[in-house]
DNA sequence: GTTTATACATACATATACGAATGTAAACAC
DNA sequence: GTGTTTACATTCGTATATGTATGTATAAAC
């Protein structure tokens, strides 16, 4: 029995991708083979091979998954709404990636396969340029919010906006990597939504 | 022409483990076979299989180079000189982890391997736990330095050494992260010892 | 209703990797 | 100086992975 209509092979689609997402996590990216994903997912590998060409098509797909919602959801909270303290906008932020995180095992372990299960070689060399890319634009987001907390008198006269930025940056990514390392849960995912707070309260004033 | 001395033999041990650091590099981790690191380090697999029993035992080896002399030194910074501000002794931990960056190219290439040339799958879980526990250690130590400044009266009463511990460690650890990752140097490397200054004058007072 | 394209499954050719078994020449023990 | 062990090199069997080529049943186009 061979699935036909355009509907089911979209579904077929999505189902390899949630396989090698599966796949992905246990035995890692390169460690992972076309059979392995299409046992996992309950097709062939002509199938997989039908809707991608290789083993990094699908993990870019799966990828896009995650960074193009995170992208949209930082503009939303920095950019767009200027209702709120920025210091806030940039703590909503923050708490709700871990939130995000939290909530939705889909992107938690995208995370993960993209931090701690693969390997950063040439042939992903364009996805770690994207990342760095990512990473600039989260910067200069957060650059710019701190400057309007500046401008409303909400920072330390001696602090600048820009080194706060990148701190604030840095202690996210270490945030995240601890995060995602830390599957017994103790000693960072319980109490991420406390350090971000108390790293906020250090630039308050 | 068979090498045959204890001497040479440990020599070979050597340079195979230098080869492996330089493929591993490369080719990532779990992309590259024993015939690789054998053409490399100018011998067979046969040499390998004498000296290591698998390529897990070859990347311990490797590990070990940088992760032992680093403990050693956060101890002798943080713990075992006493005669500095204690703010300094931190600064010039965090100063001195990036200088051995700039200039060791093997420590360099091997975080670079350690971060983002290798999977932690179920089979590297020793290592990632190992990584764990030296976090916990360095947060451990921070803690106790910042206690010491806090003793000092150099902190804002209002900061708990604690928290400024976790901070200072997530800091570093995005640091290190981006860093690695930023191997044109525009970014992170050329900067990094600006930005933990930077980091550091936000915590005194 | 016939043709054509889609959405796969199956089969095949090729390449690569591993670990172990075996071979071997020099160092070392005696 | 002979036997044994060391430090490898070579060979072998087996397994596994990849990509492509081919087969095929159904949906869609006309």
């Amino acid at each position: 029995m061979v699935r036909k209509t355009k509907e089911d092979a979209e579904l077929t689609r999505k189902s390899i991708i949630i396989a090698a997402r599966e796949v992905f996590l246990i035995r890692g990216v390169s460690r992972t083979t076309m059979e392995h994903i299409a046992t996992q997912a309950g097709v062939t590998r002509g199938a997989i091979y039908w809707h991608f060409k290789n083993k990094t098509e699908i993990f870019q797909a799966m990828r896009e998954q995650v960074f193009l919602p995170l992208i949209d959801r930082m503009d939303d909270t920095l950019l767009v709404d200027n209702s709120q303290n920025p210091l806030v906008q940039i703590e909503n932020f923050l708490c709700g990636t871990i939130k995000l995180l939290d909530n939705s095992l889909e992107t938690r372990q995208i995370y993960e396969i993209m931090m701690i299960k693969c390997e950063y070689v040439i042939e992903f060399s364009i996805v770690l340029q994207e990342i760095l890319l990512t990473c600039s634009g989260i910067e200069e987001k957060l650059r710019f919010t701190y400057e309007k907390a500046k401008e409303q008198g909400l920072l330390h006269p001696s602090h600048e906006p820009a080194q706060l930025a990148i701190d604030t940056q840095l202690f996210f990514i270490g945030l995240l990597h601890m995060w995602v390392k830390d599957s017994d849960g103790n000693h960072f995912r319980n109490r991420a939504i406390k350090l971000i707070k108390a790293h906020m309260s250090l630039i308050i004033r």
